[in-house]
RNA sequence: GGCGGCAUGGCCAAGUGGUAAGGCAGAGGAUUGCAAAUCCUUUACCCCCAGUUCGAAUCUGGGUGCCGCCUCCA
């Protein structure tokens, strides 16, 4: 079996048969730096970190690049709001983006390129663009004429006759005056006064936002790499462009694959910063969800399918998270103590029936990374390991039977860890509330309740209780006897 | 208008020719003084119509509905 992803170059599943063996190259579209991170990008990183995991797990050396773009005009918008610079602004989103990344548990990239840092390849990208007839300047701005361009619209299944009609609608402006053809677009932004700049053959100016990323490619990965990811809203024109531009100069495909990951919706709709139904990373994970969860939900539907958000859906994952997780931190417990080996090599040699589900779930990824049933696979394996810790928690000890859990756990410890999932170091209940009780009031009523029960003056002990929960104060009698209590 | 995608149980969601994974919710059971939590069991003929086939959720044609892209966007 071979992995196998649906290119939308094609629109068809085609195994991934790396450039060099053994090695995989990829190049993930980063975000421009101008806000926060929403959820939508979360699932986008999320999915991919998956694909790069996976890879790795099956023996591939990858070579991840992700950019950042960090000059651009909401940028530039940004800084003049806020009377700040361009940098501030960058940076700052730059620090966020990298600890909500972080805080999703997404494995950083192995590089990271800025488009302020690669100033010279795009230049030189653009100077042999418009040796070759492939770009034109106008004005101190370069222009890519797509008519030039070599089947151009092949990503997003575009043609540009038909799309003329349209499109000609919508040239006005002085910008737009300068172009040959409507889907001419800028490779080299000539400066307006007052705006941050660089020296260039065409004058001071920037550059346009597909450049960087061609330009980033080939110094990064070289000119043709093997997986290019990125959003689905990002097809046209965003890698249409680029290929047009990388294609153009270096005469071959820029990647083989081009995946695109599906948008995250809201009532249906998109979630985008432009019709303010977002919700930011930071305060998804600060309003108590676990990053786990968050990706448990993502991961639950298929990469390349809309994914709607919603206090709904988002509990579901929740709860399906503390049964996963609970499964997954049951080796853990002082009474079985076992120990997970390295996630990358698996030190055991699995029984025919453990092999069955490691089979079933590298077939599922293998199959265009169907995290879905791939999940499937690690709630079974999960099911009698959440029975163990069950027992375990109403103070039973394991039995010899329990060990022969110890393999499946193993497994699926490691198969939970391809797609990112780990059991949580402890279930931190979130510091709490001013105005509700104190711990050491909440253990006083305990201890009432507990005089109560012991006279069997249930209606009294049930009265604490209720009085608890009106606080948010949820009391679990343990079979031990002993009652804790959690904040809901 | 052009291009692309999607329609599966109460909700979410796999499944691309052989008789419907999984999660959540619900129901029944175990446990509990009662709860909560937990564990076990259980719940569908797959948007409509026509066709191909021994056989279709899965293929073909038509219809209906929804979404994305065509401007910055993960």
């Amino acid at each position: 079996m071979t992995l196998r992803l649906t290119n939308t170059l094609t629109r068809r599943s085609e195994p991934l048969v790396p450039l060099v063996p053994g090695q995989v190259s990829i190049y993930c579209c980063g975000v421009t730096v101008y806000d926060l991170c929403h959820l939508g990008h979360a699932r986008s990183y999320i999915v991919w970190d998956v694909l790069r995991r996976y890879l790795i797990w099956r023996g591939l050396a990858v070579t991840f690049v992700q950019n950042i773009t960090d000059i651009d005009d909401k940028i530039l918008q940004r800084a003049t709001e806020e009377g700040s610079s361009m940098e501030a602004v960058s940076e700052r989103n730059i620090s966020a983006f990298q600890a909500d990344m972080a805080a999703l548990g997404i494995l950083p990239p192995d590089r990271m390129p800025r488009a302020t840092r690669c100033l010279d390849g795009i230049r030189a990208l653009i100077g042999e663009l418009e040796a070759k007839g492939a770009a034109y300047s106008a004005d101190g701005d370069v222009y890519f004429a797509v008519m030039k361009a070599e089947g151009y619209g092949k990503l997003s299944g575009r043609d540009l006759e038909s799309q003329q009609d349209n499109a000609s609608g919508r040239v006005s402006g002085a910008q737009e005056a300068r172009k040959h053809h409507p889907f001419d677009f800028a490779l080299w932004k000539g400066a307006k006064p007052g705006e941050p700049s660089f020296p260039s053959p065409w004058g001071l100016g920037r550059p346009g936002w597909h450049i960087e990323c061609s330009a980033m490619v080939r110094a990064e990965l070289g000119e043709s790499i093997d997986i290019h990811l990125g959003g689905a809203d990002l097809i046209f024109p965003h890698h249409e462009n680029e290929i047009a531009q990388s294609e153009a100069a270096t005469g071959k495909p820029l990647a083989q694959l081009w995946l695109h990951n599906g948008m995250v919706n809201v009532g249906g709709q998109k979630m985008s910063k432009s019709l303010g139904n977002f919700t930011t990373i930071r305060a998804l994970l600060a309003s108590g969800v676990s990053a786990m969860t968050l990706r448990l939900f993502v991961l639950q539907a298929h990469y390349r399918k809309p994914l709607d958000f919603g206090p709904v859906a988002l509990e579901a994952a929740a709860t399906g998270w503390r049964g996963l997780g609970a499964a997954l931190a049951v080796g853990g417990a002082a009474a079985v103590g076992w120990e997970a080996g390295p996630e990358a090599e698996p030190n055991f040699e699995p029984s025919p029936e453990l092999a069955r589900q490691r089979d079933a779930f590298v077939a599922a990824l293998d199959d265009d990374l169907n995290s879905s049933s791939a999940l499937a696979v690690l709630f079974e394996l999960a099911r009698p390991l959440r029975s163990l810790a069950n027992r375990l928690e109403r103070g039973e000890l394991p039995s010899p039977d329990d060990r022969r859990l110890e393999d499946q756990w193993r497994l699926l410890v490691e198969l939970a860890g391809v797609l990112g999932l780990k059991a949580e170091a402890s279930a931190t209940p979130a510091a709490e509330p001013v105005g509700g009780p104190s711990e050491a009031e909440i253990q006083a009523l305990i201890e009432q309740r507990r005089t109560a029960k012991g006279a069997k003056d249930y209606a009294s002990a049930d009265g604490l209780r209720d009085q608890l929960r009106r606080h948010g104060i949820e009391l679990i009698d343990r079979p031990t006897g002993v009652t804790d209590w959690i904040r809901k």
